[in-house]
DNA sequence: TATTGCGGTGGAAGCGCTTCCATGTATGGG
DNA sequence: CCCATACATGGAAGCGCTTCCACCGCAATA
């Protein structure tokens, strides 16, 4: 198997008794080869075990080789929500299945210029921004032009992929309207991230239509905010009797808050979150919220970049409610 | 900035005015270089803002540049638990900070020479096995060796990283035993996994110190099992006062199971956990549990492979009991 | 039959880098 | 003052691969 010395592409073509610039041809499927040499040379390449170096490769083709995931403001506690890990599992799944690398990257959300600078090196076959800004995006230099990709929605240029979180949050607070709710509160996310805008004008739209007032708490997507917000929330409009949450995490968060003020759920306050994190329905009481295929998501923008595909705009994931007993 | 064309070490060294060998073991460090070479080198690298090309650099070094990380044993509730987001999210943190890429690979249990192939191509600089088995373990080929790391315990040849499960087994199950359970039940995970042995051990030392019979469930880390696990161990031992699983998704869904089974926690029965994961302290009652320091652990696995330490043996990261209300 | 066109093929160049080796150039001891 | 020693340096080879280009033989056309 294994033998001493891994088969190159000249063992192969003399095996096959071929030149190296056939066996080329065969194995990368580019340009023209007779059956017979085909034949050969595939046997040959079974035979010996042949796997091509990816290096010598990337070298001569000058088609990086690296697919690099950055995460744009980077805290501590992004590692408790699942949520980067699972766009990281997913996209690194779709760059394994083309024997890409990935490499991994924090940035910190105040320096723009890190992200121009990790896209600078060569061998990067692509570039999948997660929790992409505005200025962030705008910083990538135009040569990578067609091998970035976003997960959630940022600038204009850069093709992004992303739950479609207005049709979901319209979905969760009709359902809280449908179900009684009318003072409802929201917890959105960090006030820098764009993609939590189309969600909180959702969240506005519906309530206009019930003709409420609009209760808007900044989040961090954390669990510990949750609980905060739900004491500032209560504190400030104490008839509340709804609160929705950007993320499943604060969500929890939230019922924790509550729960510590005393307050019933859904009795006294109904709330619901978003992500359908596989702990939503573990809480006591279960959470109400909406789904948000990650994997999917993360997937897409992967397979965009690693395509070359220069589908710029955005594509949106639906998203769809899932009804448990705290909403 | 961003040039036509990115610098090369030719470039570099025309504009230091040596030559491109003289330019090369400056930049990598190696070989002997004059003061004036090293200034002048380091000068043009700054001004021409080169990077190494990584491709070109393995190829000749023949020095593998990817950091392979194979989940043994995969079924899609490994998405569910955080665990394998974590070990992933630590050991791609490290490999970038080296500037090596990272590859994922997911690999069915019961195809042990998977491994040994993924292992065959080159470019590969080391490997990190998650939940390694004996067989796997031992299939992968020696050309490796030294290359290789696991999280989690299995084989004794392959360097491996692991929370201290039996001690902290110990703990948990002893706190039960102090706060008066006598009657305590176990879900272990997957019998495939070497690494619970060590944690059943414990749970079976402590319980002969107390005069108690063991209780043993299988688990396989998920909630949904828990659940199950929790009706199992009710209907086959009903006296049972409290429930140990070795994963804290697993005691989430025993926490369900009971809840289901009109089984109040921790009145009737206590629930403990293993993990802290960010929810252990959400649930209602909060999980009691211990900690398991994944990043760390993935971090030195990565680090061990990386720097091709060749530390055979395994090494233990503490837990620390987290008491909550559960137990 | 002579000419064109074309798919298949091999020779060779070269991607950017490291490293062996031979060639200087200063240094110390004899 | 000369030779051995060390160190610094540049030339050149070569890692494994893709791809340009020239070439060859064949079938189709004139």
């Amino acid at each position: 198997m294994t033998g001493e010395r891994t088969a190159t592409l000249d063992d192969v073509a003399r095996a096959a008794g071929v030149s190296r610039a056939t066996a080329s041809r065969v194995v990368t499927g580019q340009g023209p080869a007779s059956p017979r040499a085909r034949d050969r040379v595939t046997a040959a390449v079974a035979a010996l075990g042949y796997v091509p170096d990816a290096s010598a490769r990337a070298l001569v083709t000058r088609t990086g080789t690296r697919l690099a995931i950055a995460v744009i403001g980077h805290t501590a506690a992004v590692l408790d929500d699942p949520y980067v890990g699972r766009v990281l599992i997913s996209a690194a799944h779709v760059a394994a299945e083309r024997e890409v690398g990935v490499s991994l990257h924090w940035l910190p959300l105040d320096d723009p210029g890190s992200l121009a600078r990790l896209a600078d090196g060569r061998g990067l076959g692509g570039l999948v921004v997660v929790n992409p800004t505005r200025p962030a995006l705008e910083s990538v230099p135009r040569t990578l032009r067609g091998r970035v990709a976003a997960v959630g929605v940022g600038a204009r240029h850069v093709p992004s992929f992303d739950v479609d979180n207005r049709a979901g949050t319209d979905g969760v607070v009709r359902h809280l309207v449908r179900t009684g709710r009318h003072r409802i509160a929201m917890v959105t996310g960090p006030a820098w991230l764009p993609c939590c805008d189309r969600a909180v004008d959702a969240y506005r739209r519906v309530l206009r239509d019930s003709g409420a007032e609009p209760r808007i708490v900044h989040g961090d997507f954390t669990a510990a905010r949750g609980a905060e917000a739900a004491t500032e929330i209560m504190a400030r409009w104490p008839d509340t009797d709804a609160v929705f949450a950007l993320s499943d995490l604060t969500a929890l968060g939230v019922l924790d808050g509550l729960h510590a003020l005393g307050v019933r759920v859904p009795g006294d306050v109904a709330v619901a979150g978003f992500d359908d994190i596989a702990f939503a329905g573990l809480s006591r009481p279960a959470l109400t919220t909406t789904t948000h295929p990650v994997e999917d998501i993360a997937a897409a923008a992967a397979q965009a970049v690693l395509d070359r595909r220069d589908t710029s705009g955005a594509t949106f994931y639906p998203s769809a409610l899932v009804v448990r007993d705290s909403a």
